[in-house]
This record gives structure tokens, C-alpha cells and sequence, in this order.
DNA sequence: CCCTTGACTATCT
DNA sequence: GAGATAGCCAAGG
């Protein structure tokens, strides 16, 4: 039986686009459902079809899983494929929705530095 | 019904 | 910046 919970975050979590990540919180608010950041994960696992987990990280913009695991691996490399800059571990502020400042995105991203 | 667990978050030291 | 603490909410034993 699927919630209305886990609906909400399907649909959510399928329209992030490639190359950008959104919070667990994010998307717990975005599903409307605030301070559901734990569930969300819960729902991604339940999802019937597969879904780009990937573009969802923690609100430090870091991936949640351990660094040895399985899954830290994965997500890491899905995300660099699809253009997402990390670095040790922190995705750059450009890939997120939030620092997606025109004169950023054109320039090119010298924010870091 | 109580307690534990979890792909979390925010605050304090 | 890293570690500890508390808050959070749903699901399962």
C-alpha cells in the first residue's frame, strides 16, 4: 500500500533535474510534509521504480551514506556523470538550487577558491 | 503501549 | 571543523 507520503516524494525526487541536488528537508518540505527529512529516504527505498536517489543529499550538501559503503560509491559516481562538481565529499554550491546565480553559473563557478 | 532504529537537522562546545 | 546532544517523525518489534 503506498502512502500518500511516498507518492508526494516520488514526484518530488523525479522532477530534480540532472546535474542539480536538493536536501532531504528540501524535498520533505518541497512533498509537503516538513521535518520528514528521515522518511524521505524511507520512501526513495520503497519506490517501485527506480529513481535518482542520487540527486538527494544531506542539508550540508554531503551524501548521507558512509564513506566505505556501497552506496557513498554509487551516488558519488552518479553524480559526477551527470556533471555535479564535489569536492571532498561537498557537492559545490552550483550543482544545488540554491546557489544557481546567473553570473555563478555563467562564470563558470569561482565561488570556492 | 513502550522502546529502538534510521540514506536527517540544528545547536552547542 | 569535528564531536556530542537534543529534536524530529514514522515504522516495526
Amino acid at each position: 500500500m503506498d502512502s500518500k507520503f511516498d507518492k508526494a516524494i516520488w514526484k518530488i525526487v523525479s522532477q530534480i533535474t540532472a546535474g542539480r541536488v536538493m536536501g532531504y528537508g528540501e524535498v520533505a518540505s518541497a512533498a509537503g510534509f516538513p521535518r520528514h527529512a528521515r522518511m524521505v529516504s524511507k520512501a526513495m527505498s520503497r519506490s517501485p521504480k527506480p529513481l535518482p536517489w542520487h540527486r538527494v543529499v544531506k542539508a550540508d550538501r554531503m551524501i548521507a551514506f558512509e564513506m566505505d559503503s556501497e552506496g557513498y560509491i554509487k551516488q558519488e559516481k552518479l553524480l559526477l556523470l551527470e556533471g555535479v562538481k564535489i569536492r571532498k565529499g561537498k557537492i559545490s554550491p552550483v550543482s544545488t538550487d540554491k546557489g544557481k546565480s546567473l553570473d555563478e553559473v555563467l562564470w563558470g563557478f569561482p565561488p570556492d577558491v
